[in-house]
DNA sequence: TTGTATGCGTTATCAC
DNA sequence: GTGATAACGCATACAA
């Protein structure tokens, strides 16, 4: 309710030394400036943003649109990049695309409408081309910096900061073989939805380097990624007597259900089949077996990709970097062998 | 880049036209408002929702402050706030609470100062009492309609919906006396954060309809609330040599901490104990033994608070009014003795 | 050190 | 039906 006028009023000054004032401006005598904020403080006095970005042309917002944010990785995620939003002193404005390409589209329009100083997108696991990314062309057209968090989409022309997947993969994979597993089952999303392809990369140069054929039949596409699926399909292969000693998922929940599925079988973990997954989320810790996973460091991945979206904020033509961090593997009972 | 101003000079009409006619109002012919908006599309013309809002007084936007986000509870919730919040026309702006209430105040200021029309709290699990919360007269001085979903804090006369956790208890507890249990421990957050008291009162509600007395030691208050207390509360419980045949915890975290310290152990889940959570999220499903819970329904939860937000927001004074959701006991293996 | 005046990009109130 | 024009609340260049 109370306006700037209204405190600059009460405060017996005019409304451009009481702005100056409440931003601290150093060329306000400081006898001044703690009346005005005096003031504003006892009529509660909040400016308004929007007043504010319109005058000053900087809103201090960052858009951040994530396919969803019920998933641990997502959660957190999120969370990480707040923190690293506000760690810079601007605020995060947050949108869900609901795992859908038309959705992040209209994100990105109400992030540009509102004045976003900035854009994180948090890619679709989907098979999902530069081309069909139209907000690409609107946010350049308005010089709106970008960056990719956690995956990217091929082509864009974006900075990106993600974990190395096919290093993950591959070490996943390679600590495995080492332990004398063959028939290693991989449970992978869309073939061409970019955190996939490198998860399989991963997994075929491991077998390349020990001379080893990759059973196509062995890498399994499905069509949904999740506790269910694993389940279900797990069950199937033992019912038509796939050989195979390990399972590795594209995540932790699908390996938790195979996990579940092969105990209910009387399958031991690890000692008939090993499992592992991706993203050392909880399920993996609170699975009956733990489950050995590939960690992805959502603070580092945050930080990196806040840090590339700030240095184009800061310094307009910036050339586009990407950010690599390094995964980890962490070794869990599901991939002990006795 | 472009504004009204350009677009309008385009299409050869005033400002106010052109205003008027990409809002759609019927007072423009149907031949200018076509050409005006066809401009606009063409030069990718997006309004600046600052100048509106600050033009309009009305922002559009409805702020919702969580705890967290990367549980699935809160995580879910808030995707089906944001559903209900956009069939209305209307943007969340979503803040995170970060489990504390100074973080939860700030939250709101930034509301205030973005001009949000209306306030969702989802509470904090802590024992919080009105006179605690600073923002609710901020709130009501500028007359910003405010509610609770899926709790409330004690005393705060802000209209709250949420599920009837006292009658969920209450059912959990007679689903296991019907058959049989007596000595049920109960693995309970902070006694005077609204939730958990109300769990605890349908316990004992249940327990005296059986004619039984309440072994208050059987009332376990944790300082943390998540699995591996409870996997270690069970574990010491056990050693222990303490007496009871059934555990139920405030969430559905613990209650699979439970069950994999039982099952550990070589305890039989349910026929040794049974075990029984709330919430009814993915971690009671992907149990080895499934988990008997209480469903809340978060589309109905979300659903009535953003009603209830918008009936203030529609007309001021509307009185303070409270929506309880039926709980939905759902039974699963983790009690269900042979 | 402080005050005056202008502009930010819309919407809304008027006349025409 | 359409076009001027005045707000909206703040920041800021410039003047004092």
């Amino acid at each position: 309710m109370p306006k700037l006028q209204d405190i600059a009023h009460l405060a017996g000054v005019s409304k451009a030394t009481a702005s100056l004032a409440l931003n601290g401006s150093p060329r306000i005598k400081e006898e001044t400036r703690r009346r005005v904020i005096e003031v504003a403080n006892q009529y509660h006095y909040i400016p308004k943003r929007y007043a504010q970005t319109l005058a000053s042309g900087k809103s201090g917002i960052i858009g951040v649109v994530t396919p969803n944010v019920e998933s641990e990785f997502y959660g957190k995620l999120v969370r990480c990049l707040d923190r690293q939003i506000q760690r810079r002193g601007y605020t995060m404005y947050l949108a869900l695309s609901n795992e859908r390409l038309d959705l992040e589209e209209i994100a990105i329009q109400h992030f540009v409408g509102s004045d976003v100083e900035g854009v994180v997108v948090v890619p679709l696991n989907l098979p999902i081309h530069a081309s069909q990314l139209q907000y690409l062309s609107l946010l350049r057209g308005r010089e709106i910096p970008c960056v990719f968090a956690s995956s990217f989409y091929e082509d864009a022309d974006i900075p990106y900061c993600m974990v190395d997947l096919e290093e993950g993969s591959y070490r996943l994979v390679t600590h495995l073989l080492k332990s004398g597993h063959r028939k290693i089952i991989f449970y992978k999303g869309f073939e061409h939805a970019t955190p996939t392809a490198l998860r399989i990369k991963g997994y075929r140069r491991a077998f390349a380097e020990y001379g080893l054929e990759v059973a196509e039949s062995n890498l399994i596409e499905c069509e949904s990624i999740d506790y269910d699926y694993a389940y279900t399909l797990t069950a199937q292969l033992l019912e038509a007597n796939r050989e195979f000693d390990a399972i590795i998922a594209v995540n932790d929940a699908m390996a938790l259900g195979a996990v579940n599925s092969l105990r209910h079988r009387n399958y031991s973990v690890p000692d008939d089949i090993a499992v592992a997954g991706f993203d050392n989320v909880n399920y993996s810790r609170v699975s009956p077996v733990p489950i050995t996973t590939i960690n992805q460091d959502l603070d580092e991945i945050s930080w990196g990709a806040v840090d590339l979206l700030f240095q184009q904020i800061q310094e307009k033509g910036v050339p586009v970097q990407k950010r690599i961090i390094e995964p980890e593997l962490v070794v869990r009972e599901s991939t002990l062998r006795l």
